[in-house]
RNA sequence: GGUGGAGUCGCCUAGUGGCCGAGGGCGCACGCCUCGAAAGCGUGUGAGGGGGCAACCUCUCCGUGGGUUCAAAUCCCACCUCCACCGCCA
């Protein structure tokens, strides 16, 4: 969400990031509405002013000046009711506008309607080199009876799963392995609510845009959160922080669940796209500073490929197009992983600077060491999502025997085994 | 699921229809005092919006949303959250 005195300043800017990221919004409607809420406000503000007045006189008046009183009353009240009424209307409307302003992308960016406008910036190690014919993720857990599928499918639906044995442990040590790097770097380690209120979606901007994305509980107004860090913002919403106390940096662990709504039929093989699985999410709430929020950015993005390198794994990053970002990306870069069996590489995470979009629709506030309130900025990147990552690692490291070598950082996890 | 209590400007608190357009304390900031500090004294200190070149004027917010009233922190209704107890329970 932008500023509205941004919007009314700067429409062309406004203008151009709906163009180059796709966004559906009429900028001109929004600042018609955002004039005519001015100016309503205005009359509601005057019409609140005489009211006041009214009633101190009221007070001091005897009775037979009362009942005069009383009856210039109902008309002045009339008149508020209706422009508050009128007002109400607009406000409305001008809400459901603002919630949907892009944030303005980066110049960087590139620009595109999609991710097919993505642009490598990076590539780290290499393809695995098989002396046989490797299988594909589906094959080699079912093969050594690491999955249900078909199973899982009869108790939960399509994209249904259930790892067994070492694949629960393997998919264990990879978050215990991102979880203890991230504390090392900083990190406070914290396990959120998956199920969230509509407020805490709103406030990320999953909603209202990504509303059909999102599972609901009816029965009790709550929503399946497709990532920590819904949770993450909405610890913090409504706050007015002390910038002694940022950045607050947080490593998130939680189950996350997705309808995939938009991906009916797409991936509905294996373990690349299923509707519940594990992330642990890196979340920063930084001060509104331009250059602070790229070094943090670039500091979750080498988290991220950190991990992935003591993985051994091979991977590309790239630059985000404006249409493939989101609403609220200043900036975006994805981390692609690379799969065997599919011969090219497939996102694994996203690291995303969002400046203050998203502190602004949730009210994460900071007093500035001056005495200002500012919103903050926040940030947010993957460090591990299994089980997709998991896939692409048993993939990566299967041999001719279709057993798993375990990669040196994750041994200590699994007790000291070399393969499983 | 049930019963009872509570939610006020960072924290604690006063406030049961008009003097609240919210008082006090703590904390914080600045000043005085001091060699320096503490203590003491003084001053200031919530957020958001609208108008004005400006000093300034004005509106909204007392958990949230409705309602009653000329007038609501205060009365009524619903909801949320917290605390205590009862029931159930991994």
């Amino acid at each position: 969400m932008l500023d509205r005195r941004f919007i009314r300043e700067n429409p062309a800017a406004v203008q151009a990031a709906v163009r180059v990221k796709g966004i559906d919004l009429d900028v001109d409607e929004l600042l018609g509405l955002d004039q005519a809420s001015r100016e309503l406000r205005r009359e509601v503000d005057d019409a609140n002013t005489r009211r006041r007045s009214f009633a101190k006189e009221f007070a001091q008046a005897d009775e037979a000046t009362r009942e005069r009183l009383r009856a210039e009353h109902d008309e002045q009240d009339e008149h508020l009711q209706k422009v508050s009424a009128e007002l109400a209307v607009v406000n409305e409307r001008l809400q459901a506008l603002l919630l949907l302003t892009p944030m303005i992308p980066w110049e960087g960016a590139p620009v595109g309607p999609d991710d097919s406008a993505n642009v490598t910036i990076r590539t780290w190690g290499t393809k695995p080199v098989f002396d046989f014919e490797p299988k594909d993720h589906v094959e080699l857990l079912e093969s050594r009876g690491w999955a249900e599928f078909s199973r899982a499918r009869k108790v939960a639906g399509e994209r249904a799963y259930a790892l067994t044995g070492d694949m629960v442990l393997l998919e264990r040590a990879l978050l215990s392995y991102a979880l203890d790097h991230l504390i090392e770097r900083g990190s406070t380690v914290i396990s959120v609510p998956a199920m969230v209120r509509e407020e805490p979606l709103i406030g990320t901007g999953q909603f209202p845009a990504h509303r059909e994305e999102t599972y609901a509980i009816t029965a009790d107004s709550l929503y399946l959160a497709g990532t920590a860090e819904v949770a993450l913002v909405g610890l913090h919403a409504g706050e007015i922080l002390d910038a002694r106390a940022l950045p607050i940096r947080y490593a998130g662990i939680s189950p996350c669940f997705r309808r995939e709504a938009g991906s009916a039929g797409r991936d509905v093989r294996g373990l690349l796209r299923v509707h519940q699985f594990e992330k642990v999410e890196q979340f920063v709430i930084c001060a509104a500073d331009d250059d602070e929020s790229d070094r943090w950015h670039f500091e979750l993005l080498g988290a991220a490929e950190h991990l992935l390198q003591g993985l051994g794994m091979h991977y590309e990053v790239v630059e985000c197009a404006t249409g493939d970002m989101g609403a609220g990306k200043y900036r975006m870069n994805d981390i692609n992983t690379w799969f065997p069996s599919l011969g090219r590489f497939r996102e694994t995470h996203s690291c995303s600077s969002l400046h203050d979009w998203q502190a602004r629709r949730a009210n994460v506030r900071y007093r500035d060491a001056d005495g200002t309130v500012r919103f903050a900025y926040t940030l947010n990147n993957t460090a591990i999502a299994t089980p997709r990552l998991l896939a692409a690692l048993v993939e990566n490291y299967q041999t001719a025997e279709q057993k798993v070598r375990v990669p040196e950082v994750l041994r200590p996890y699994l007790g000291g085994r070399a393969e499983l």
